[in-house]
DNA sequence: CTAAATCATTGACATTCTCAATGATCGGAT
DNA sequence: ATCCGATCATTGAGAATGTCAATGATTTAG
């Protein structure tokens, strides 16, 4: 975020081994990209995380907080604090898990639906900005790669 | 970390849209790398944090603490805590600036080459597991993505 | 039918993030 | 030369996050 990293400069320390490590360049990318969507999501009341957790609940697959927590890779706790703050709001509910009344699934509401779908624009043109300097078919390759090394 | 997740298993969730997501994608691998760095750097008494600050001290481009913040997308205040914390293992030390008597300049000790050393050899051998499921190419096309995203 | 495991939840604690304020120093404009 | 605004490292405070252990309700395995 210096001057070095605004707009097509290549800091100094890029040349370092370090800048090779993965583990850095995906803190970096994900840190630059999490300060832009919590900026745009800000307009709508949402974290980056609220906006994760309301996405799923309107993806039709009717989550459990387990699956939630597992997929965002948060602890069950911070889940049920995300939950607790959107269902006040009134954006999602908790139902009763179908065949195991242990768990909870989590459903967005109408308003939920309706909030979900202007957000989701928001990030969207963030992840464009963020890409910007590739172009479609690389950006199409990054989501393979980084899906195939998570998931298979 | 679930049953799901753990070995080539692809979650129920992973259907959803917000798997395509870049900023998911990221954080998701991002935080799989973290905790097994971490526990790859316990036995050496570092954290992926100070291990990012000792290996750019190691560097020889004598980064100043502005720089390191700024690389390592940080805030300069927490760099003070981790220089703080490497130099009075006597991991590192902290040099006037140059040409600016503001800045100060993080240099590792002969320790903290060794120790680097061998924490890098550790690092890397977490991050070659962590891209397992991808060919060489795929990896080094998936550096080389990341990079041209960060800094072009 | 019992014992172990799993789920959501609560609470405590540590780590990390984000900001504002400080004194020292620098750079540029007069 | 001197003032003025900007930048550097540092300190400190408060919010957000991460991590872990314990709980009651329920399921699954034996």
């Amino acid at each position: 975020m210096s001057a070095e990293d605004i707009e097509g400069g290549v800091p100094r320390l890029a040349q370092a081994a370090i800048a090779g490590d993965i583990g850095l360049l995906l803190a970096k990318l994900r840190a630059a990209g999490s300060v832009v969507n919590n900026k745009a999501l800000a307009e709508f009341g949402l974290r980056e995380r609220s906006y994760s957790v309301l996405r799923l609940a309107c993806s039709g697959l009717e989550p459990t907080q387990r699956e939630l927590a597992d997929f965002l890779s948060l602890d069950p706790s911070q889940i049920v604090t995300l939950v607790d703050e959107l269902e006040s709001r009134g954006l999602v509910s908790r139902e009763q898990g179908r065949t195991d009344r242990r768990q909870k699934t989590v459903l967005a509401t109408p308003d939920g639906e309706r909030l979900h779908e202007k957000a989701e624009a928001a990030v969207l043109e963030c992840e464009r900005e963020q890409l910007a300097a590739l172009t479609d078919t690389e950006a199409a390759t990054l989501r393979k790669l980084l899906r195939k090394a998570l998931w298979t």
